[in-house]
DNA sequence: ACAATAAATTAGGTCTACCTATATAAAGTA
DNA sequence: TACTTTATATAGGTAGACCTAATTTATTGT
């Protein structure tokens, strides 16, 4: 099994190899972008090499293989749809993405699959901006907006 | 700083010795809550003893200090709050419980925060029920209830 | 072209968190 | 009490992920 490292590098060199289409990563981006020394990277990237998963001789630049992109891709896919929801809970935006390369590994997969559904919901639901502003509202008073009043009419029209 | 895995035994712990308010925990309890073997726990036991956050000490039960318990909770909080949402957005106890301990580690403290903030908004919301039905609803279909429904009214309403 | 600088690599450690196998202590039972 | 079983503890080892320091290779400016 992949660790949850190795992941966190396949998904960096994605992105660096993704900017303005250059197509490969240098250790020296890699170690930057995940706050690690370059020999960290080398070891990484051997270790991956082994595994099939991405392209690496020395003093070359670093590519991922069709198989390891294919994992890179899954692993940012998880991360964006972590980052859109902990985006709509109000969590500041560097924060946000911080928390969600902490939370993109390891989760199983019906846990995923219930974010990006909420992710999709809240962002589909006709009452979206005012979803929101509710809940900022309540995160600023501890009191939901519309304590008390009548849901009556409200929900039959929902319903109809 | 304290490691993910220092947490979890605390956690663990707490949980033990609360269980029939024992007030300790036996090194075979806690290596099959973490699902590991009874060596580790002892390792781990004197690395939490040399901290100061738990009273070990050779064939005795292991104890919280009043400094371990108050970190104990404090990530048995987490856990509480991050297993809740996990339920709401639908995603079956037994995982939501799992994939709580992986998460109940290293996130910020804000995004926790929003977390419980979430929790607690969607538990107040007048029309809770209402919005888990929808929300279910769009998990089986993929489309929101609402859709094509005027809001006008139902706005006019909710913000009154 | 070639010295200076920058990037990449290697060697050799550290630390955490596990493990297995072995030894010792405690508890239970004939 | 002596024997067996169960629980704990220790020794010693592995693997991942990181580091520093020293070295090698590339790149760049003059």
């Amino acid at each position: 099994m992949l660790s949850r490292k190795a992941e966190d590098y396949l998904e960096a060199i994605l992105n660096i190899s993704s900017r303005e289409g250059k197509g490969y990563a240098r250790v020296k981006e890699i170690a930057k972008a995940l706050n690690v020394k370059p020999s960290s990277v080398v070891e990484m990237a051997r270790r991956l090499n082994g595994m099939g998963l991405v392209n690496y001789r020395k003093y070359e630049g670093i590519t991922l293989t069709p198989k390891g992109e294919k994992v890179a891709r899954v692993v940012k896919d998880r991360h964006e749809t972590i980052r859109a929801f902990l985006e709509i809970i109000k969590v500041p935006p560097r924060i946000a993405n911080k928390d969600a390369c902490i939370m993109e590994h390891e989760l199983e997969p019906e846990t995923i699959e219930q974010l990006r559904s909420f992710v999709r919901f809240v962002r589909s639901a006709p009452d979206y901006p005012q979803w929101l502003q509710h809940f900022e509202t309540f995160c600023k008073t501890g009191r939901h907006p519309c304590e008390g009043v009548d849901k009556g009419i409200t929900m039959l029209l929902n319903e109809g």
